[in-house]
DNA sequence: CTGGATACTGAACAGATGAACAGTATGCTC
DNA sequence: GAGCATACTGTTCATCTGTTCAGTATCCAG
């Protein structure tokens, strides 16, 4: 569908875009040693015609991807230490750190409300969440199986969920821990979607 | 440290960014009804002074987040669909999806050589690796007991490397599999880094 | 009440920028 | 080889843009 030529400064233009703002029509001219601003300018309307740019006339750098080269949209999403009792997790979001990340990658509706949650303790580790490891979490309904984080006494635990016979338990995914969590009272606050695992040295 | 009015135009820079291209400085002016430009350009040269905002001279929309308040500069991570005998990784990038994603969330160094897979097969679940998955692997040496793409028999999986008294081995993570894969010309693609675990039906 | 930081208005300028018009060359298809 | 799309050069123009200089007003601290 592109001509070589075509891709190649489709390609520059996404470099600006990642590291900043597009190119201006003179940046992409001298970038490819054009004599001219107008071979840019030709070749942007090809672009645009093509489906692959989105411009607004006159604006100065004014050049978004279209379709599926589009540049995504970040999503900023809270990063709690740890949730506190009351859940009004609107509150928190203000004040900490976010996570930016496109939510389309991770399967999140753009609409879906998210936070993410530092792990601490090592009651997970069968499932790869080590201490200190980043999970992402959707509020949402919870399945049987799902890893989960949850409220017991005023303290929001990572588990996984188990469902049998219509009664809901924590299960730790570490023999060295309880198998089964009675959970009486229990508050699903989010369901695991993600993790980062950032390369530190473990155990 | 920043002034209600300094935050507003901080808040308003980030918005233009998030949503491709920081403001002129006459959109600046425009949106908080400044009559001069000037006031809009005192209030940069705040921002610069206090290092939340970072500009080089004389190029138009060129404001860029500093320190905490960054955008962050997103990494294309090439999606292979699964990694072909050779390992010139390189070779397969231009051709797929890319994942976009904030190297800083996921623990990697900004020259990190980074790859996704889609996992297949359920060997992983023990390890809430799902089929259908994406898994975020980093090209660096592989420590015992981290979850690995591997090579074997021109075929690449997902399982975790056990090394044991100077030999390795491969593990599924899933009561149906055999334990213990042994592992002779083994090669190592990748070592686990995250895990985007969208929102689909499971088993 | 004085000084300094903040928060502007107003005017002006050089260079950057998007866009238009006119024209050339090349390769491809029918 | 006629027609057409692509891929440019060269020039000009109005507008946008960052920046500077000069000046005013407000508020808060010493």
């Amino acid at each position: 569908m592109l001509t070589a030529k075509q891709q190649k400064i489709l390609d520059f233009i996404r470099e600006g875009l990642v590291r900043g703002s597009a190119p201006s029509v003179r940046e992409i001219a001298r970038h490819f040693r054009f004599a001219s601003p107008n071979a840019v300018i030709s070749h942007l309307r090809l672009l645009e015609q093509k489906g692959v740019i989105r411009r607004q006339a006159g604006r100065s750098r004014n050049i978004q991807l279209a379709g599926g080269n589009a540049v995504p949209s970040l999503r900023a999403i809270p990063l709690l230490g740890a949730i506190p009792a009351g859940l009004p997790v609107e509150e928190q979001e203000r004040a900490g750190e976010f996570l930016h990340l496109d939510p389309a990658a991770f399967g999140l509706s753009a609409t879906a409300r998210t936070f993410a949650l530092k792990a601490r303790g090592d009651s997970m580790t069968g499932a790869g969440i080590y201490d200190g490891d980043t999970v992402i979490l959707e509020v949402t309904e919870a399945r049987h199986r799902d890893i989960v984080a949850a409220l017991i006494d005023g303290a929001s635990t990572l588990k996984r969920l188990i469902i049998q016979n219509g009664e809901s338990f924590l299960k730790a995914e570490n023999p060295k821990y309880e198998d089964l969590l009675p959970a009486r009272e229990l508050l699903i606050q989010g369901v695991f979607r993600g993790l980062l695992s950032p390369n530190r040295q473990r155990l």
